[in-house]
DNA sequence: CATGAATGAGTGTTCATTCAT
DNA sequence: TATGAATGAACACTCATTCAT
């Protein structure tokens, strides 16, 4: 049991050492060499921890990915309905360094994916889990009313996506573009346009 | 006399093969050797053409980007206002396989150049100028009275460069998920958004 | 434990091999791979011991200094006056097989080093070394009353590092030329002419 | 007739291109396409002019020789003896910047000798036909009974011949240490230990 | 005569991976 | 469990050469 402990706590070691490479130097630059430097390990014992180089990558998405949901399920567990929505999303928007961090690892590996049948299907995935999550919460607001009538839920759930995807490129290729209070009042102004009285 | 070659033709043709690669492999796997397979030619003969590698993909994204814009000139020429935005718009959205392609390409390059200065620069400067490009049709429309009174500009502009990478990004990742009916269904919502009437 | 290997031992192995290379095909001809297949090794494993191809060719350069310092330090240690002078010139003439190949690769590298700023400095230092010993053996000569008076010691020393010069070229474009005797009594010629006699 | 000025003028013109490259940026770098561009004419023009690189190379080796030969010959004509010995001396010396120049391009062709058999056999007889000259200058100032009985006419060629390589390698390696006076102190001093008084 | 397009071998280097210790 | 030596393939790039025009 604390060996386990230790083995994830390695594991973590290595993929955050992973995440500064890839921010830091891009995906390209990710090597196994460069991220057992920056993890201050010797190369053999990544293969230890991780099938491969793959395998490595991968779990460095899924990484992120988990710590965004923690996240988001932890401000969104006492919320409900559009509230719950609203905290949700700016969880997923790169508002400060450490989400401008994981927008990057993020936008990283689309241009990854294209090539890797494998990566793909894990970001088709994830991305499911997200629309899902996010079109929970839609009905949630439904059921409570907060929504205008007539509302069509499945453009809306795009919409919130699209906001998310767009915001998050251009965030992380024009830093300066995207300041913190543009993206929440792009985000607010969908919500809005969701709510009953408009 | 030597043997006259249509350089300019010759270098498309190098490059729509890189477009293959990249839409086909992924951006990783377009190296010198796979595009000069697909161009049906030696190795060496990319370097007479071109630099080297970077001077390559850089000449593909620009390509595509030029190609885009040339579409837009044609399209937008006669028509004003809100009319010409929306058919320029409507070219920055992936719509047909043409246009999947060149999305696929562009957020290729996305991932590729965090770590890459110099393709940062050129994306960033491509990026500014279709940032203008969508702001004068804004202040065309604007002039012409198309728009609703205290539209913010700014505000608008960024919506529809959103609009563009979030569609983008989506459909590249998930084509399934994004119809062109569902592309242009969102670009006609959010410009319904601008007019007076609303 | 991972395998122990000495690693200077390996180096100096991998040295040695290009030492062999550049004496039977030329420094043109020393290429990673003609390195590794002498030392019956992976190219890649160059790349464990050395940073680079200059790495390799400047260590080899190095070594061979070395190992001509240390015979000359060796010899000189229990002489002094001109009769330490005589002895370390002895070892710095290509007078055997083995101070041939010193010669040899010491003349390769001296038109590299034309090309090649890195190396010229460290041709620059090595060879300031040398004058500075010979200038201290001159010296100490002079403090025991060996040599002529009013020998101008630069002058002198001058001379002798033209005579390794020469002679070390002279052998080694045209080794039938220039027999072991004809070098020692170039030696001793120019030696007698240092002394008090004279 | 006219043709063949122009072609050898074409020739010279590309082999002294090809001295400036080898004098700039070493002999490693002196490639074809550096060559052409230095000379200002395409790739292919050289192949009309020369059989190779090999050919181009060592026939600028032996335009340099060439050059040198020349002047000995117009200074030497109306001297004999020492006096012409002395001012054939001179010429072989990198006195001025255009022998420095000869010498860098001499001592660059050293090292490559070694691993071209055809460059190396050009090489000897090059220097067998400058010591046969500086022979035939001693034998010259012996007749006139300008040199110590007794002396080694062998001998005092050798030291001549070592005298040159070794002030040129030393002049190329170190311009600094070698200034034009001390060369012609070295000189004079072997010179005069030629003569009867000593 | 001269051009430059085209080729393919060869370069140094980086990399993921394997394996003995 | 952990190390790092070792491998070989793949990489971008340079080069000398050939040849049709």
């Amino acid at each position: 049991m604390p060996k386990i402990v230790d083995w994830d706590a390695k594991r973590d070691e290595i993929l955050s050492a992973t995440w500064r490479v890839i921010a830091r130097d891009g995906l390209a630059k990710a090597t196994i060499r460069s991220i057992a430097r920056e993890a201050s390990c010797s190369r053999g014992i990544l293969a230890h921890y991780f099938d491969d180089k793959a395998d490595i990558l991968g779990s460095a998405l899924l990484m992120s990915h988990r710590r965004v949901i923690a996240r988001m399920d932890a401000l969104a567990a006492r919320r409900c309905g559009l509230d719950a929505l609203r905290v949700v999303m700016l969880e997923a928007l790169p508002l400060d360094e450490q989400r401008d961090l994981e927008a990057q690892i993020e936008i990283s590996f689309w241009g990854r994916a294209l090539g890797t049948p494998g990566l793909r299907d894990l970001q088709h995935s994830e991305f499911d889990s997200l629309c899902r999550r996010l079109r929970g919460h839609l009905d949630d607001a439904a059921r409570l009313g907060e929504l205008a009538d007539g509302l069509d839920l499945d453009f809306a759930t795009h919409q919130l996506v699209v906001l998310i995807d767009g915001l998050s490129a251009e965030r992380v290729l024009s830093p300066g573009r995207v300041a913190p209070d543009r993206q929440v009042g792009m985000l607010d102004h969908l919500l809005d346009s969701f709510c009953c009285s408009r």
